[in-house]
Order: C-alpha cells, then structure tokens, then sequence
DNA sequence: AACTATTTATAAGA
DNA sequence: TTCTTATAAATAGTT
C-alpha cells in the first residue's frame, strides 16, 4: 500500500528500513488496539528492533496479564534442554521421587501409575529448568549491556568536563552513596553468595 | 477498508464480532510476520478472545523469549516476578500431587506415610520456591539500581552540556541498541555468568 | 514530518 | 464458512 508494490523481504537501505520499522510498528499497534475494541480481546504486542530496543503496547488487560496467561497455557510444552541446569536442579527432586517411588513399590500399588507421574514430574522440571536458564542468559546479557550504557556515559562525561576546564566530575560518582566505591564490586559478590 | 467506514468500538452483532474477529486477528499477524521480515525485528503478538481462547505468534525469536525479554525490561515494575515460579506454584504441581494422593488413597496403603509424603513434597517447593524468589528478586534489584545511576549519568550530563551552550549529546544515544556485541572483560560479568 | 499515488486489508454481500 | 468486490486504510516513495 505504497507508491510501489515491495517484496516481504529485509529492507537493504538502513534509513529506509529505520523509517519503515517506526510506520509499520505504530500501524501494528493501532491494528491490535482496534481489535481489542471491536471484539472485546485482549491483545499484547511485543517489538523487538534489530537494536534490541523494546517495545510494547496492550489493550483490553494488562500486558502482564496476557503474558501470564501465555505461559501457562505454555507451561507443558517442552523446549530444548539444557543438561547442566537440569542436572543441577534434578538432584533434590529426584530423591524425593525415590522416596515416594519406595513407598509406593509396597504390595498393591500399580507401578505403571507411579512411572507415569515420575515422568510427569521430570518433564515439567525440566520445562522449568530451561525456561529459568533462558531467562537468566537474557537478564545477564541485559545487565551487561547496562553495564556498557554506563560507561559510556561516563566517559562523555569525563570529555565534558575537560572541555570545561574542570578536572572535577560533577557529583554523580560514588561518593553520591549509591554505589560506594569501596563495595561496588563486592556487593555484587554478596548478592552472588546468596544465589547459590 | 471495507465497503463501509467503521467506527472503532465494540460490534454489537455476535456473528459478525466473531467474523471479523477471526479475520482481523489473521491480517494483525500477517503484518507482524511482514514486520519483522522487512526490518529484522523480533514480533511477538498474543490475541485472547473473549471466549478466553488464546491465539500467539512470533517471529524472529521464538515467543517465550521475547516474552522473556519483555519480563526483564521491566524489572524495576517488578511485575515480573519470576516465572517458572508461579509456574511451580501453580497448575501442574497441583495436579500432580492431587494425582499422587488419588493413587495413595487406593486400599491397603497406609495413609499416614502418604500425608508425610505429601507434606514433605510441599516443603521441599516452598524451599526452592522461596530460593528462587530470593535469586530473582536480588537480580531485579541489581538491574533497577544500573537504570538509575544510568539515569543519573544523563542528568549530569544534560547539566554539563547545557553549562557549555551546547545541545548536542554524544554518542551514547539508545540506538546505540540494547545488546552491544562488543566483548566482556568484565570481571563482574564474568562472574555473574557463572550463575548460568 | 507531510504528502499522495498505490497497494493492501477488510466490511458487506453472495 | 469461504469467496468476491467495493471501499477504506495503510504505507512506499517523494518533498
């Protein structure tokens, strides 16, 4: 719907792509909102640029909420794992089960039963596992890429300064007690002593 | 686009909510694939009907990813606590221990051990829950203080660029993107990957 | 950011 | 439901 028809393919030219991506991404958005209104649903829409920068709108009920509700109805689905994790997390689970398995192997108990459910039980720790490990991959590469934005922003700060003709950094550094110097580092230590 | 303007509120007539419903929700995907084609973006869209049916699809990444990535950046609303947890908490854990327990209370099993099975297994989630909760709510916290020194930072630098009579900011705008690729070094992260 | 020639999506009809 | 088609809406290329 344009002056030219255009192929569903990658956009070449970088500003044409960048322009492209902001027109369609707002057409998207107003199109889920439309449905949302004209038949009464519930619509999340979640963008992610090439950039990695996020964006996301909702109608008819939370995003959150709707997000919720996709996992759950997702939850038994299980995707490809990861062994570590699993290994890691299966071990407490595993002793349980065989306690239960044990008592359940008493006289007049049918096994296929309890087999089932330990397969059961595995199949949705597992889910869980690679589920949690994936999000921990995408937090730690977000923390990282915090990380960077922060330095960045503090070395335009240094070339500010200078141009000032100040060798003094105004008052955001640690003295400003977020992040005392002494513990910066360390606190991120304790935090990771607690995680196990 | 049709053979009459619409007013963008909700259909009265059930058939013809249900029609265009199921068409609109075909073109809002359709344009998400077209989106995510054309400018090497990452789409994920979630309709749920009024009825309570789900409809997803993604492309780019795979949904829960995205979804994922959705939950971290907005860490610091802390609605997203983490999932796998409300996921333990919730439908298929439940199941399974009604399940459990329905098989135990066959003939000529001793109840007593069963319910100290049973209470043990409860234990043993609300542990790992509660281990779990604490990781992520630690890791919540960690992102939310380097979006605030990042905020910070800018001020500072608002104030330094405006003291010199200039409205130019440096390179440390958001296209500079999310994920940098640029390598680690960093000993903090490095040890935060060990987490994994 | 606007504009507008065209394409695309879709509302109503069959 | 599925297809058809007149028309509204979105948008590609332009300014």
């Amino acid at each position: 719907m344009g002056r030219r028809k255009i192929e569903i393919k990658r956009i070449e030219n970088k500003s044409s792509r960048q322009v492209t991506f902001s027109k369609r991404r707002n057409g998207l958005i107003d199109k889920a909102r439309q449905l949302s209104i004209l038949c009464e649903s519930s619509v999340a829409v979640v963008v992610i640029s090439a950039s990695g920068k996020l964006y996301d709108s909702s109608s008819g009920d939370d995003i959150s909420k709707i997000v919720d509700r996709y996992e759950i109805q997702h939850a038994d689905e299980l995707k490809a794992l990861d062994l570590a994790e699993k290994l890691q997390n299966y071990l407490p689970h595993k002793e349980l089960l065989e306690t239960v398995q044990s008592k359940l192997e008493e006289p007049n108990v049918d096994n296929v039963s309890v087999d089932s459910l330990i397969s059961l039980e595995e199949q949705l720790a597992t889910a869980l596992s690679v589920s949690r490990a994936r999000k921990a991959e995408l937090m730690m590469e977000y923390v990282k890429s915090l990380k960077e934005k922060e330095m960045l922003l503090r070395e335009e700060n240094q070339v500010l300064a200078s141009q000032m003709g100040k060798n003094t950094v105004l008052a955001t550094e640690d003295e400003r007690g977020m992040f005392p110097e002494s513990s910066s580092g360390n606190k991120i230590l304790e935090t990771l002593s607690l995680l196990k």
